[in-house]
DNA sequence: GCCGTTTTCGGCCCGACTGTTTTCAGTCG
């Protein structure tokens, strides 16, 4: 049993228990159990079988025990006896933005509302604005909901992906005669969600790794069996894709299922050009050389790269290169204009993690962060960074304990402290201010310029219109002492849509006035996103990097946000914080 | 539910916004 699976059964447990009127209190305590677990490095089994479990902060007698029935039997009876008692469907009515537990309730009990389809006609009956409390707008707000809702529909976040794809790609490893398995597709590429997971594995015979895989304990349901191929339906609600090949096709085949679809389609055109045949099967009149060479074995990279960059196999180079191509990083082949880029010259430098020399946008546990400032400190050295920047909120957020200014002025004297024992390695004072709905910022002029990183974020009045957050936005660029905007266009992916923002003329202020904007590496986040980093850097906006870890392990994000700026062809020129400390701090104007 | 004790139960939960109201409930960050 994953932590992941123990986290997701405290979190349906949560969501049940909210929907039934259970006290804010437990179920509180339920989803802190939940996201505990899911930030653990450990795995809850063993820190279980250890008797340590309990030590763990959020875990107490009652949760062990449910921790303990889950490890044993597989199962959560208190789980189960509310699975039954509620319809599954009025989850994703509760989980609808607008709408919460008593509202779900309310829906279920005077109009039988069990799942987003019977919410969707009730709304369209117009049965919806008849209920007390709710009206014409609440009514055209759900019906918005669930189109939202169903467009992301099927999609994953990338880490959970990864999880998913690096957990079948070893099990397939591990089935007798499997010379290698790649995880290919929009996870290679390291795109912000995908629908499918598709492998590709080099064996002689293809039986025994599709039988493992139909056999494998979290596959539901085999959708498609072929003589060289598998779909199947898993456990985690994501199809999985199995595509078996002969090792002289394995480049090809590797390509392929790598995609996207329109880099293949031009890898392709360009190869009938020079008078080959590209397929799924090989490059026809120009094989691998070494195909059947039992020394291709002994490259094999891991299924999943745990940073963008990884170096190609080189079946892969080889088809790039007889193709006249330099070999594509999987990040680029989005069909964007990498083809031609790819034909002349050499590869651009694209930014790479090791580039990055620190995080300017991290919190700890002086706002609603879960570790100290020396434990992020410890992770940052680990991670082999010069700097790191402890921008906590500001004191409007309340929820998060945003830091008063005496909270604040206390933080800053403890790091200038802290600071006197570093040595190569210096711990810069920074705030996460908030830009306030009514405009403005949080802190006044003088206080934020005597702090090293200022990061503005918008944090609240998500729904105003386009001119009215464009001008907030637009006065944090030109405050002096701002140095980042944090996740300038505020999406949550698959939660909630980027607010209304005139992006144009957010760039415009931002190359004017100097000022950095933040790539978030927060894998629900990814703001900016691909477009827009790439949009800024066309405008001369310097972009940073950052984790906005509220935990260590969340200090590991870094790779997400370093492929969306290899998606966006950065280097490590556009990126300010892959600077060393003297150069960044002169560009911060310390 | 958990936690921290002042060891056995009380504290944890804030404030703004919105749409619906006739004075406020529900949601959300």
């Amino acid at each position: 049993m994953q932590n992941m699976e123990i986290s997701w059964a405290f979190r349906e447990l949560a969501d049940l228990l909210e929907f039934e009127g259970e006290v804010f209190f437990k179920i509180r305590a339920y989803r802190r159990a939940a996201k505990v677990i899911a930030g653990l490095e450990e795995p809850v089994v063993e820190l279980y079988r250890r008797g340590t479990l309990a030590r763990v902060p959020g875990i107490g007698k009652n949760i062990l025990a449910k921790i303990g029935e889950l490890i044993t039997t597989g199962e959560m009876k208190k789980l189960q006896e509310l699975r039954r008692k509620w319809p599954p469907g009025i989850l994703e009515v509760m989980a609808l933005p607008g709408i919460g537990p008593k509202r779900a309730r309310f829906l279920h009990e005077q109009l039988g509302v069990t799942s987003l389809a019977e919410l969707e006609e009730a709304a369209r009956q117009k049965k919806v604005r008849a209920l007390r409390g709710m009206g014409v707008k609440t009514e055209q707000e759900i019906l918005r909901s669930i189109e939202l809702v169903r467009s992301r529909q099927g999609r994953i976040l990338l880490p959970l992906a990864r999880e998913i794809a690096g957990e079948l790609a070893s099990y397939i490893q591990d089935t007798p005669g499997v010379y290698k398995v790649t995880v290919a597709g929009g996870i290679r590429r390291w795109q912000e969600t995908v629908d499918e997971i598709l492998l590709v594995a080099a064996a002689e015979d293809p039986e025994p790794l599709l039988n493992a895989l139909a056999a494998y304990r979290r596959v539901r349901e085999v959708l498609v069996r072929e003589s060289d191929r598998m779909r199947v339906q898993t456990w985690w609600g994501v199809p999985v894709e199995l595509r078996v090949v002969g090792l002289p096709a394995y480049g090809a085949a590797s390509l392929w299922a790598t995609g996207s679809a329109e880099h293949w389609r031009q890898l392709q055109a360009l190869a009938a050009q020079r008078g080959y045949h590209l397929d799924m099967r090989g490059l026809a009149g120009a094989d691998f050389p070494s195909g059947n060479d039992e020394s291709v074995l002994e490259d094999a990279p891991a299924p999943v790269p745990p940073v963008p960059g990884a170096p190609l196999p080189r079946e892969e180079e080889y088809i790039y290169r007889r193709l006249g191509l330099w070999p594509v990083p999987p990040e680029l082949r989005e069909g964007r204009g990498e083809v031609e880029l790819a034909a002349g010259g050499v590869p651009p430098r694209l930014l790479e993690v090791e580039d990055v020399k620190g995080d300017l946008h991290v919190h700890s546990d002086w706002s609603d962060g879960a570790n100290s400032i020396l434990q992020m400190v410890q992770r940052a050295k680990e991670k082999g960074y010069r700097y790191l920047a402890i921008t906590d909120h500001s004191r409007s957020l309340t929820v998060a304990r945003g830091l008063s200014l005496e909270r604040l002025q206390e933080q800053h004297s403890l790091i200038k402290e802290l600071n006197e024992k570093e040595r190569d390695f210096r711990i810069l004072t920074g705030i996460e201010v908030d830009i306030l709905a009514r405009g403005g910022l949080d802190f006044p002029d003088e206080v934020l310029a005597e702090i090293d990183v200022v990061v503005a974020s918008v944090h609240s009045g998500f729904r105003q219109d386009k001119e009215t957050l464009t001008s907030r936005v637009l006065q944090a660029i030109e405050n002096e002492h701002v140095d980042i905007i944090g996740h300038p266009t505020g999406r949550l992916l698959g939660e909630r849509e980027a607010y209304a923002l005139d992006m144009e003329r957010i760039l415009e202020a931002a190359a004017k006035y100097g000022k950095i904007l933040e790539i978030n590496s927060s894998p629900d986040r990814l703001d900016l996103n691909e477009h827009y980093a790439r949009l800024a850097r066309d405008y001369g906006v310097k972009l940073a990097v950052n984790t906005d870890a509220h935990d260590l392990r969340r200090l590991d994000e870094m790779p997400y946000g370093v492929a969306v700026a290899r998606r966006a062809w950065l280097g490590p020129e556009d990126v300010v914080n892959t600077l060393d400390l003297p150069d960044l701090l002169r560009l911060l104007g310390k």
